[in-house]
DNA sequence: AACCATTGTCGAAGCGCTTCGAAAGTGGAC
DNA sequence: GTCCACTTTCGAAGCGCTTCGACAATGGTT
């Protein structure tokens, strides 16, 4: 195991200059700090993350804790983890996965024994008791998402608001007087993440606003292609399909439209809200302003680690705008047979 | 930031005192050990993990690799993540996530580093690079996944062969003569884990020594339903189905089979081999005998941590029995109409 | 009474790195 | 020649913990 030490000699220096000529924090000759690169590139040093740790007060390390609930899915939350450890090493920091029942003992953990530097939450829940523990912990952390409490936390999320708008918007451009929204199961508006609820309520308040129509319908758990047939059933005016749904629900939505002979958009536009793309599935055939980690976790990150360095003041909710992408499911409205 | 000086003052002993009193190492009576531990409570203290680590030489941590290939089911990836951090935490062990491009390096530098004592790899390729490196590596390394060169490493994993024979063999005693594997795109086979490779020469291997028909259909990776469609089309007389293939096809199973009228299990014996059951989705309705996690993770970090431990010998291949879930979906064979 | 083994505790030496203060060297201004 | 400012390098003090060897106290043997 190379150390150090062997670099000094290696080079014909000390200790510190190596420290120094590597970590560029002194000014070292060119000459040395050539000498002491090559030394420690013949050598394969690398530094030993425990004594830089306990020297450095930096573990070059932060935590990521996202609760995995039986009935979210898995597929976005490795993407939102994946997304962070990626934009981590960026920074050159590596990545801890605190999971499951783990999340408030683990962040505890890992703030007491300095394991990480910091830490990003995931999937952040309306009423998260993360929140009130970050708020306890000397340590630095960033949610991605806006629990309801936000007070004194830093956080960073799509702001569902204006993607709601801009969907509602292209409907009602496009001559859309007649929309619906196919949201969430209760249990996910009741529990988890609280931006479903945000964009049920964005919806309503904007279709209102331009004096649309405008109905919710939340698919049960169990069901996914039941809850389209039944709104097309009962509605069977509605020309414009908003979804922020789970994957599956969306997923039916094709088959059922063409179950009845509605294609897609001349009779029936469809935007999509803040559903998450699936790496290695087929991405919906629909406009969309998506929830991709890409937009959220590396500015968190960025944050994160600012705030760690000290360059950046916590604190604050920051949204970043939604990006609109087109599939050609929006259409102009035009009369079609009920039937 | 309390250290353990502080539990010696408080406690009224010598550092090293709280240290054996804490770790159990070295005996201390009865009732030093109680007020250490009692001052150690009341001042809340947790061991610095990099001071531990450095004067310890064991981080208490563990990486794990997991390539994410675009066409891969992060779902999937997630699961196993999971499973291994939350075996690990059992342990007290916490884990490091190494993803993507960063997959060798990765492992290079925590190796290098001392930053984790072990390394899990997970999502193991048929030639996977990480089998040379981890052969280079002087760090401990479990595989979750047998590569083809195995020579020398530490694996484990589901029993595919056998999974896939007992299949067969429930098929062959109910009757069924005529089978047909659903396996995996002609892409995955090339390239991702070898396990879909290893169940489809097995099926056939079983099937010809039994004398049963027995055809293989490879879905192509953009198209999901056709492949079952197109299997019925041409081979009508099919009565028993082997399933090992991505979910979205497999979903596509009971659908397709319900267009053309045919039932499970009255009309169609159905299987599930080596399919990671995903937590959020509606479990499959057919028998299985599934890819868990939970059945291949614990063990592989029990492994992980008795190597690191000393108190295991690394090297060799690990398999695990496959476990059989009853779903009904296989009956005995019995005459239909051929449409 | 002297001896030994056992038990419980302590002191101190590191683990490999960062960082501070100071020393040594250099060159220009006076 | 002296002084000062600057650059470059070094030595040493930790960071908070584990662990080894030593020491003191105890009690049983001879």
């Amino acid at each position: 195991m190379v150390t150090i030490e062997d670099v000094a000699r290696e080079a014909g220096v000390s200790i510190s200059t190596v420290s120094y000529a590597l970590s560029g924090k002194r000014a070292i000759s060119e000459e040395t700090r050539r000498r002491v690169v090559a030394a420690a590139e013949r050598l394969g040093y690398m530094p030993k993350a425990a004594a830089r740790a306990l020297a450095g007060k930096r573990t070059h390390v932060i935590a990521v804790t996202t609760p995995l609930h039986a009935d979210t899915d898995h597929s976005a939350h490795m993407a939102f983890a994946m997304a962070v450890t990626t934009a981590a090493r960026e920074h050159d920091f590596d990545t801890l996965l605190l999971v499951q029942d783990d999340e408030l003992e683990g962040m505890r953990r890992t703030a007491a024994t300095l394991l990480a530097d910091g830490i990003v939450v995931l999937d952040v829940a309306a009423d998260d008791a993360r929140a009130e523990l970050a708020r306890q912990l000397r340590c630095p952390v960033v949610f991605v998402g806006v629990p309801t409490d936000n007070e004194g936390l830093t956080c960073i999320d799509l702001d569902f608001e204006r993607a709601t708008e801009e969907a509602v918007e292209a409907l009602r451009t496009a001559g859309h007087r007649s929309l619906a929204l196919v949201s969430q199961g209760q249990d996910v508006i009741d529990r988890a993440s609280n931006y479903p609820l945000r964009i049920e309520r964005t919806f309503v308040a904007a279709a209102e606003r331009h004096g649309l129509e405008a109905r919710i319908v939340r698919p049960r758990p169990d069901t996914s292609t039941g809850v389209v047939e039944a709104l097309l059933d009962e509605h069977p005016d509605v020309t414009g399909l908003v979804l922020s749904t789970r994957s599956e629900v969306a997923d039916a939505v094709g088959p059922a439209l063409e179950r009845r002979g509605l294609r897609v958009p001349e009779d029936m536009s469809v935007v999509a809200v803040g559903m998450t793309p699936e790496p290695g599935r087929q991405p919906l055939p629909f406009d969309s302003f998506p929830l991709d980690p890409q937009l959220t976790c590396p500015a968190a990150v960025d944050l994160l680690v600012g705030i760690i360095e000290g360059r950046v003041v916590p604190g604050g909710v920051q949204l970043v705008p939604p990006v609109h992408q087109a599939r050609g499911s929006v259409a102009p409205v035009r009369m079609r047979d009920v039937r």
